[in-house]
DNA sequence: AAACTGACTTCTC
DNA sequence: GGAGAAGCCAGTT
């Protein structure tokens, strides 16, 4: 299994109105340094409709590329979704996803 | 096998 | 807080 594969089994995890950053997912992946591999990962994303990569945001919240349509559609996704919003990046605050069980 | 690229992160100014 | 530069990783050519 290569690292990408455990990014998407992280990124699958990612409950609806939640949103991951890059580096967050890197690490649980194993690779805490490796955010910009699973930045290329969700580029590549060949499991679309299985890994919601939308729900995946730079440290900052903000909306960082989109295969699927661009940032723009991403951000409605995730309005949809419930995620909080700051302007036009995402309230890690209140919608960044806490793999903890609470 | 080497070099280039990319949906990143963090430090410093 | 914003802009610029350096560092890391994995995949593609």
């Amino acid at each position: 299994m290569s690292f990408v594969d455990k990014v998407y089994e992280v990124s699958k995890q990612i409950p609806k109105g939640s949103v991951a950053t890059y580096a967050q997912i890197a690490a649980l992946s194993g690779n805490p340094k490796a955010a910009r591999a699973v930045g290329m990962a969700m580029r590549k994303n060949p499991h679309m409709p299985i890994v919601p990569c939308h729900r995946v945001v730079s440290s900052s919240g903000e909306l960082t590329g989109y295969s699927a349509g661009g940032v723009g559609v991403k951000k409605e996704m995730l309005l949809k979704e419930g995620v909080k919003f700051v302007g036009d990046k995402v309230d890690l605050a209140k919608s960044q996803w806490r793999n903890v069980a609470s």
